[in-house]
DNA sequence: GGGGCAAGTGGTAGCGCTACCATTCGGAGC
DNA sequence: GCTCCGAATGGTAGCGCTACCACTTGCCCC
């Protein structure tokens, strides 16, 4: 006694109920859907009206099962919240909406560990391709994805190692361009003031560090930060902070926007005059710095656009055209603005 | 002549090499993995040796072909990088990060069409449990939910005929309690600013115009609205808009945040008193809102809690145990701050 | 005019897992 | 002593799809 058909499936049609309706064979339905190119132009239209009469919609898990490559690119952020990550997410999103692939996006919450359990559970899956931030994998991660099989991309910074391929820009070197912008403004008793240290800010406080050291102003006591979550009314505390600190302080170099925007605020509301007497500097450049009042000088930085590009090289890649260039440096943009015109 | 094992697998260990290895066969290995209490003590710790030994990790493109249910919550919300939504994803993620199931997560731009495609898609991986934001769906989205066979979850409003459960708040009340506020206040010529009219934003003009009705207020030339994604520096142009058209406002009831915040610039600007000359109430309540100098009137929406509601019901509704309630509102709070206090 | 070759199509055999149904065995119940 | 039952385990047969290898044409080339 045999139950014909659908035991469990549920009764969704089945590549067979098209090729039968259709007349064919199950892989040249198959073939159809994937490399069209390779059936007859009348079977190609007999398929498809089959697929579209009966609903048809291929299963990705016994499609994933049975080509050992699951059509699904990873993702994995430090944060969902923080709209430098959303921004790159969205540019990835954006990339994929007309292509088979979907994404599983993961959030590490800043934590090696946390990546770890992420890739080992995301590489169970056969991805098509990864999508990492940052290039401080534990030497545990950096072993799965090399060994993920499928095109990685390393995104946000760039450096001299790539596990495959890298989009990004150099912290340290735009750490740099703020301090030195902020020098050749005409302040001296720069701060530095930084939430959330993770090691793209760490970089950006190394680039401020060269060039403060190299004119000869720098001070530990100028540097304020914290491992806290960053956020607008954290900007404002550790200014606060910062200042309690070093009173005689004439500008300061955020981590971020939303620290700069904080300590914007807390100006205001201490009546200290943004640019005569702090100049501020923020990191990212988001809209509303150039709606603040005054105006909040920042780099800008190409998120959405690294977003894209990466999606762009991992599909190279998984196509077998693997781009010459292995590090892309999309760099930054210094936007000089009131809170620096002094 | 037979090749032994692993043409195209890549040769990771499968459940049959745990199975041979620990002595058992490979459906008490299925079952030690996925129901511990249905397998005895002895045997289950000889098959997690086994497991530990080989690195085994099971495939989850398999396991949901045999089982017709894969391990995944298919997330449906507009944006990525609208804070309001990143923190409703955010509960999701931080709910599911110690359960088996993944996230797929999609972004419907606003659009409805986008949302029937994904749910499409979505649909073929027969998911664990749906989560979309909004109510409004399309009959072709919402037949698809209903078809979905598993539980699904609308969440950030709360309405009168759930799909199956719901989780939000009402915009309406939203809109209402902060036009309210404003009058009590002493306003009287309130503005109403919107960006991406979105079908929440619909509700929260729908609150205001109503209490403005009945005070008598309303004047249609107070509204300003825009399909434009919302944005601060948005806020800032209708902003002047508004004003141009009525020179005589006293406060605006902004749409959200990023609008009341634009406005805040303006004003300062413009050299233009808040509270006194204009009172300012925005919606969602963002950390910076009260950090803003003055700080911001805003209605406090509970986004995180929305989504680890979101997932505690599917949760419960996958295990048998759905909600008595299947609409659940989280309500807001109104957050009374300098920019309305005159 | 026969071999060679590419294009188009199909059959078979899995991919790695679990649903469904045995089967075994020890102990409770009469 | 026998039946009955539940707990523990295993075998078989797929889930829906594609990789791999035929096989059949038609046509080009020498």
């Amino acid at each position: 006694m045999i139950k014909p058909r659908s035991r469990r499936g549920g009764g969704r049609p089945t590549i067979s109920d098209v090729a039968r309706k259709a007349g064919v064979g199950a892989i040249t339905v198959s073939r159809a859907l994937r490399e069209p190119a390779r059936v007859s132009e009348e079977l190609r239209r007999q398929i498809q009206a089959a697929v579209d009469d009966l609903g048809y919609v291929p299963d990705p898990n016994a499609r994933a099962l049975a080509s050992a490559r699951a059509e699904v690119f990873g993702v994995l952020v430090p944060s969902l919240t923080n709209n430098v990550f959303a921004e790159v997410v969205r540019g990835i999103y954006d990339s994929l909406s007309d292509s088979p692939f979907r994404i599983q996006l993961g959030n590490t919450h800043y934590s090696g560990l946390e990546e770890e359990r992420l890739l080992q559970v995301f590489g169970s899956q056969r991805p098509a391709a990864l999508i990492v931030a940052g290039i401080d994998q534990t030497s545990t991660s950096r072993k799965l994805l090399e060994n993920a099989g499928c095109p990685v991309v390393q995104v946000m910074e760039t450096g001299p190692d790539p596990v495959d391929m890298m989009v990004g820009f150099s912290h340290i070197d735009g750490g740099r361009t703020a301090t030195e912008h902020l020098i050749e403004a005409g302040y001296r008793r720069i701060g530095f003031i930084g939430a959330r240290m993770d090691p793209r800010s760490q970089r950006r406080l190394a680039g401020y560090r060269l060039v403060m050291e190299k004119a000869g102003l720098f001070d530990p006591r100028l540097i304020t930060t914290t491992p806290v979550l960053s956020s607008v009314s954290l900007g404002r505390e550790l200014f606060r902070d910062a200042l309690a600190k070093m009173p005689t302080l004439d500008g300061v170099f955020c981590n971020n926007d939303d620290i700069a925007l904080g300590v914007l605020f807390e100006c205001h509301r201490a009546s200290i005059h943004v640019p005569k007497t702090i100049g501020i500097v923020g990191f990212n450049d988001l809209d509303m710095m150039q709606v603040a009042f005054p105006s909040i000088t920042s780099i800008r930085t190409h998120r959405y656009e690294i977003g894209r590009r990466a999606v762009a090289m991992a599909l190279a890649a998984i196509s077998g055209h693997r781009p010459q260039e292995r590090v892309v440096d999309l760099g930054f943009e210094l936007k000089r603005r009131e809170s620096t015109a002094r």
